[in-house]
DNA sequence: GCAGAGATCAGCT
DNA sequence: GCTGATCTCTGCC
C-alpha cells in the first residue's frame, strides 16, 4: 500500500491541533539513494502572542521567519551551539505564526544508516529526542523551508492510526509550561 | 541510575 | 554577557 502525502491544508489548522495530528505519521527522507523512515511518536505546538515558550513570541527574526511563513514547510533551527531542532509550520489562517516541534519518532526503515549517522548502535536511542533525530536523519540548515507536502527529500505522509495520545508539559521550557502542548504515543 | 558540567551559536533583558 | 524548544560523558555530591 502506498502512503499519501499529508496535504497542504493539513497544516492549515489549529498548531495544537495539528501537533497532535501529526502522532502516528510517517517522516521519510531521502538521501544519496537511502530511504530513511520514522513513525512520528512525541511532537510539541509551539505558537505565537499567546505562547511564551514559542521563539515566534517576540516577533520574527533571522532564525525564526519560517515560522511566520507558508504552513507545511520545514522549519529547522540551531540550538546550543551544537544541534538541530526540526519543526514543521502550522497555524491557522488567522495566526501569523506557528510550528510543531517533532520531538521523537521510531525508526522504521534505513536503521543502519541512521546508526552510521549517530555514534550509537542502540536503536532505542536514534531518534528519542529533537536533536537526537536531525542526527539521524541529517536535517540541518540545507533543510529550512524545505516543502514537506511534496515529494522530496524530505516529507510527510500518512502512516499508522495512534492508539491512545497522552498530553503533558512541554520539556526544556519555563515560561508556557502550564501549557499541555506535548503529545506523545507508545507505539 | 541519576546529577552535573561542557560544548559553543543566535538572539536577547 | 548570558540563556536556551539539547545531548553526552563523567563521577558518585
Amino acid at each position: 500500500m502506498k502512503m499519501k502525502i499529508l496535504p497542504r491544508e493539513f497544516y492549515s489548522r489549529n498548531t495544537v491541533k495539528v501537533a497532535k495530528d501529526l502522532l502516528g505519521k510517517t517522516l521519510i527522507r531521502k538521501i544519496d539513494g537511502y530511504t530513511l523512515a520514522g513513525i512520528i511518536t512525541e511532537t510539541e505546538a509551539y505558537r505565537y502572542k499567546d505562547d511564551p515558550a514559542s521563539h515566534a513570541y517576540r516577533g520574527i527574526t533571522e532564525r525564526n521567519k519560517a515560522m511566520f511563513g507558508e504552513v507545511g514547510k520545514a522549519y529547522v533551527y540551531f540550538t546550543y551551539g551544537m544541534y538541530y531542532c526540526f519543526n514543521v509550520v502550522a497555524k491557522s489562517e488567522s495566526i501569523d505564526a506557528g510550528a510543531v516541534l517533532i520531538r521523537a519518532l521510531k525508526p522504521q526503515k534505513g536503521i543502519p544508516k541512521m546508526i552510521q549517522n549517530r555514534k550509537t548502535s542502540v536503536v532505542s536511542n536514534l531518534t528519542n529526542g529533537p536533536g537526537k533525530l536531525t542526527q539521524s536523519l541529517k536535517i540541518t540548515k540545507a533543510q529550512y523551508g524545505e516543502d514537506l507536502a511534496q515529494l522530496s527529500t524530505l516529507y510527510i505522509t500518512e502512516g499508522i492510526l495512534p492508539d491512545k495520545i497522552v498530553s503533558g508539559s512541554r520539556v526544556g521550557i519555563k515560561n508556557g509550561a502550564d501549557k499541555l502542548w506535548n503529545f506523545k504515543i507508545s507505539v
